[in-house]
DNA sequence: GCAACCATGTCCGAAAACCGCTGGTATATC
DNA sequence: GATATACCAGCGGTTTTCGGACATGGTTGC
């Protein structure tokens, strides 16, 4: 499988993503794009990377997101592959509107088991395409959790959507 | 829970008073309906409120207090909440007739416990109903201490109902 | 299959913080 | 030496906070 890749410099630090033919298969913040040999070992097989490759235009779309345009990544393809659950997780992050959150809890009552909110956290933990799937807006009950790329940028990135952030010890 | 409340000018500043189908559930000096937020939210859960009404017909009943009636709280009903110990405190409260007054530690004693002085004396901070329960006839062994009200008020009740202040420095 | 991971949530108990206090000493004033 | 004031520690019930234990479900690796 041939894969492009490429890179665009945001205000909070370098973003590194790939994609095949089926759309964004790739996305993080610098030093993610070493993960990606398991990962995409594991999807593919045998797979290659070829540089400084854009085919669906993601730059423009990175710069207007961050330049305040927030529902840009809405229209956007993404190829995700993974288990059947973490497919129906992703799916329902995409729904949720720039500017709000949810909690793992929440999710995994939306999704029909009440008790899943853990396998929702794992699920988000192995999110394959940050930012486009918003795993960013998803918050425990009494913290604001983990976040691949780091707390700081998560919190940034809730703050840049407008979400109202209940707990003072989530700054 | 739905809560009726309505407002009273006293000679001494607008009252404000709530109340559901047990009884009055609040009253206060004017800024007190702030405070209902935080007190009905942890009591009912949920609450709304609903101006202009006076199912108790509390309004004749203020308007004769402050006329010199010093008695006509006794037969209100009330509708308290609060802890254990706290709506024993209260209770007791409403024995001390119009003109005496007891102290804090005199409180204390007469509820089994001499040293609970303290206890007695957040119990009146936290009364949700004034007046009516008379946590202004409760002072401290060497001075007015405190009211939610403010102090003056708490004078002006205890001269409107002929109590006997000793020391000098209570004014 | 089975055990081991987890970007969780809930519950419960212990500890600490909060105060509309009191009583005793220790300093000040006259 | 009387007062009076200031300060301090200990007081008890409630509320809040914190931490640990545990149940939880899906995925992954053996």
């Amino acid at each position: 499988m041939l894969l492009d890749y490429d890179e665009f410099e945001s205000p909070i630090g370098r973003i590194v993503f790939a994609s095949n033919d089926d759309g964004i298969c790739g996305l993080g913040f610098e030093g993610y794009e070493k993960r990606w040999g398991p990962i995409f070992e594991r999807r593919f097989g045998t797979f290659e990377l070829r540089h400084g490759r854009d085919p669906y235009g993601l730059k423009v779309i990175l710069r207007k997101y961050f330049a305040g345009d927030l529902h840009v990544f809405d229209s956007v393809e993404v190829s995700l592959g993974g288990a059947p659950f973490q497919q129906r997780v992703w799916k329902e992050l995409r729904t949720i509107p720039a500017g709000e959150i949810r909690t793992y809890g929440q999710l995994a009552k939306i999704l029909g088991n009440p008790q899943a909110s853990r396998a929702v956290g794992h699920a988000n933990a192995v999110n394959p395409v940050s930012l486009i799937v918003p795993c960013h807006r998803v918050v425990g009950t009494t913290s604001l959790t983990g976040y691949g790329g780091g707390l700081e940028r998560k919190q940034w990135l809730l703050r840049h959507e407008g979400a109202q952030l209940a707990l003072a010890a989530w700054g």
